[in-house]
DNA sequence: CACTTGGCTATC
DNA sequence: ATAGCCAAGTGT
């Protein structure tokens, strides 16, 4: 017996013109359930809406996508719609193609893909969700932290964190970054050291003042026609692709700016997407000041927010969204321009289902709206690359940098030449440091780059030749000096580094490799008359820490910045005449195909942070394999020299973008489930799909082969195309994983990452 | 013999 | 996913 009466359930008359809504709902069932409408809602309702249905014991809330006068179905089986909760389509007919769209590409459940788009307002009919927010209280401190150091390592790891933010956050929000439940912090609350309380959402964080951003009367010549043949494009109301290449500092962002002036004066719509990280105030700042009142569409907005900033854009209300990924989404009317800047960002790609790509979605959205795309990147993506090459994109090019400014000098130095000293590696080599002096006495400004944080990447034991991993990763624990601990980079979790080898328990564990805490320790003692920062994910637990550390280096309070990826972009500061890569050869490494591509853009994007001013700047590049050609190419500066051969590679062995991949990952905590699953469903793909079609390269244990205490095996589909063979081979995927809950499997369509 | 885990099923 | 249900497990 359902509890039909708690919704308010009762018996309809039978009809014969009753009425069917077919209801997505958010989760990973791969099937819309159908609802009987009431007589009262017959007029009103559309597809489109959102709407509360019962489901199971609960009420949930889904979008309706279809309507219907037959049912196939028994009729006492069939419940009742209980509310609806939109007075018009939250989602219009094309947006709802589109989600319907995704959920086949990227093999997931129609009502996932709506629940990409509409975030949150799927969750809870409730739109005011009050959020709970934690912070350590007044005079807690190191003893409350040795307290519970041993005993206690999350609620250790999370006062401590929180000390080092000082202020209240988001529990979820912070759970979620460390990888906790929220068990510890209510232990802390227990023992009365942190205060947990309801508050309203903040206001946006992103819309302070706007600073002003001069509209340059001149543009470059390569800005110009760029501008025109993209103005043109949109004015004419067609669907074209641009890729809008240019280096750092050529003025792309200026170009955007004027593309979107130009569709907004025939009343066309414009969507912006950044990297996630370069969502900042004062990027959406350049977009306000340019055209007044903008969308910003990003995850830290509150439900209630984020569901009327839609609803404005929706209404033809605000005529540019600027955002991160999901803004992709955003249901702008006559949508005139879509620009994706830095495209070749793998933050465009949702790393949770569904796994969707924004820059490709960006350009199914402009061909279904008749509008012009504009992928905009120093160093393109491959894909995007190779679309232009082969003529599917048109290519724009911006060579000069806007003042007349130069590309810097590169040099390359081998670090096996270099000797080590008796105590542990070499970090710096003799040209390196002797260009670092230099650049003090001048008083002028050096960034050094390390792409990985902690202070020694690896706990090595000289007797049994082992490392120390995590117990619930198979990943090596990297230790950090600064709070005493080796941690997972994997989980998060931490622990008192071991006295002796956990495998054969002798003393004297080795601490090698280089992580930036070190870099910024020795560079200290080479260098003691510096004034030196750090800036990395550990240093920088607020954005006030971020704006603090680079206003004091632009008024040159710092002579050395060290930091890890998160200095790799947008810094622009005249003084900077080095920047220091001090090991090229971290991403160069990683057992995927896009690695090289990696290292190259990694490179490009440092390099332009030297020599915005008029010195030309310099660049070193510390490397073990100062012949590969990513390190080369990216020294002389030739992205498409470099492009050229890496095509070639691809070509080769069939990656991307010559042939399509699929990716399926298997976990599990037993090692022999996961193996079999992932060996059964290998060959129930292969056995139906013929070799040409699709290869089936697998399965293997992935490269993290266990995470968090599952084990993982992983496959790889590859296609010379998405052909019949993929598709059936995607088909089989998500059915196996829907035949098989026991084990958890990812389906990945386009995989950016292999790990 | 009461009361927590664990697998299994259905969700319109 | 997620809740509910039955079966087997564990402790008084």
């Amino acid at each position: 017996m359902r509890p039909n009466s708690l919704f308010g359930e009762e018996a309809e008359p039978e009809r014969e013109d009753l009425l069917y809504a077919q209801v997505a709902l958010r989760k990973p069932l791969r099937r819309e359930f159908t609802y009987a409408v009431p007589a009262e809602f017959r007029e009103c309702l559309s597809e489109g809406m959102r709407v509360a249905v019962p489901f199971g014991s609960r009420r949930e809330v889904g979008v309706v996508v279809g309507i219907d006068e037959e049912c196939e179905l028994e009729p006492k089986k069939v419940r009742k719609l209980a509310a609806v909760l939109d007075e018009e389509p939250i989602i219009d007919k094309s947006l709802l193609e589109l989600t319907r769209w995704i959920a086949g590409y990227y093999a997931c459940a129609w009502g996932e893909a709506l629940g990409a788009v509409l975030p949150a307002s799927l969750k809870r009919e409730k739109g005011v969700r009050k959020r709970l927010v934690i912070e350590a209280r007044e005079g807690i401190g190191e003893s409350e932290l040795g307290e519970v150091i041993d005993r206690f390592p999350k609620q250790h790891r999370l006062l401590r964190t929180l000390l080092e933010i000082g202020e209240p956050v988001e529990l979820r929000e912070i759970s979620r970054q460390l990888n906790l439940s929220d068990a510890p912090a209510r232990s802390l609350e227990r023992r009365d050291w942190v205060r947990i309380d309801k508050v309203e959402c903040a206001p946006d964080p992103l819309l302070g003042p706007a600073k002003k951003r001069e509209r340059p009367s001149q543009l470059s010549g390569g800005q110009e026609s760029a501008v025109e043949a993209m103005g043109a494009e949109v004015e004419a109301r067609t669907w074209s692709t641009f890729l809008l290449q240019g280096v750092t500092g050529s003025g792309k962002t200026e170009v955007y700016l004027r593309v979107i002036e130009r569709a907004l004066a025939c009343g066309r719509g414009a969507i912006v997407l950044v990297p996630e990280i370069a969502l900042t105030p004062q990027t959406v700042s350049w977009f306000r000041s340019r055209f007044g009142e903008v969308a910003v569409m990003h995850s830290r907005v509150s439900d209630a927010q984020r569901l009327q900033t839609w609803q404005r854009v929706r209404r033809g209300e605000l005529r540019v969204v600027v955002g991160a990924r999901s803004a992709v989404f955003a249901p702008m009317p006559d949508l005139g321009v879509i620009v994706v800047d830095e495209e070749h960002e793998p933050s465009f790609k949702q790393a949770s289902t569904p796994r969707y790509s924004a820059r490709d979605i960006a350009v199914v959205r402009a061909k279904e709206a008749g509008a012009v795309c504009v992928l905009g990147s120093a160093t393109p993506s491959l894909e995007t690359w190779n679309n232009a090459a082969e003529g599917r994109y048109r290519r724009l090019m911006l060579t000069e940098r806007v003042g007349g400014g130069r590309l810097p000098r590169v040099e390359i130095v081998d670090m096996c030449q270099e000797k080590a000293t008796k105590e542990g590696p070499k970090l710096f080599s003799h040209r390196l440091e002797q260009l670092m002096r230099d650049r003090l006495e001048k008083k002028e400004q050096t960034i050094l780059f390390l792409n990985r944080r902690g202070f020694a990447p690896v706990l090595w034991c000289p007797g049994c030749r082992e490392t120390v991993s995590c117990s619930q990763c198979d990943v090596a624990l990297t230790f950090h000096r600064g709070i005493g601990r080796a941690v997972c980079h994997s989980c998060c979790e931490e622990q008192v580094p071991p006295k002796e080898c956990p495998s054969c328990t002798r003393p004297g564990l080795r601490y090698l490799g280089l992580g930036s805490e070190r870099i910024e320790e020795s560079l200290g003692q080479l260098l003691p008359e510096a004034r030196i920062s750090r800036m990395d994910s550990d240093t920088m637990r607020r954005p006030e820490d971020y704006e603090r550390v680079l206003d004091a280096f632009g008024d040159g309070e710092i002579d050395v910045l060290v930091g890890t990826q998160m200095i790799a972009k947008g810094l622009d500061f005249p003084n900077v005449t080095l920047v220091g890569i001090v090991s090229a050869d971290s991403a160069l490494h990683l057992p995927d195909f896009r690695a090289a591509e990696r290292t190259f853009q990694l490179l490009a994007q440092v390099a332009g942070r030297a020599g915005r001013g008029d010195t030309a700047g310099e660049i070193v590049v510390q490397t073990q394999t100062p012949d590969h050609p990513a390190i080369q190419l990216a020294a002389e500066h030739d992205f498409e020299g470099f492009a050229a051969q890496e095509i070639l590679l691809r070509e080769e062995l069939g990656y991307p973008p010559h042939g399509r991949l699929i990716r399926a990952v298997f976990e599990d905590e037993s090692e022999a489930a996961c193996c079999g699953a992932a060996r059964d469903c290998a060959a129930t793909i292969r056995a139906n799909t013929s070799p040409t079609d699709v290869l089936v390269l697998g399965p293997a244990p992935a490269a993290i082969s266990r995470l968090r205490g599952r084990y993982r095996q992983h496959f790889l589909l590859k296609a010379p195309e998405l052909n019949a063979g993929l598709s059936t081979a995607r088909s089989i995927l998500t059915r196996f994983a829907a035949d098989n809950p026991r084990s958890r499997i990812t389906v990945d369509v386009d995989p950016v990452s292999m790990l």
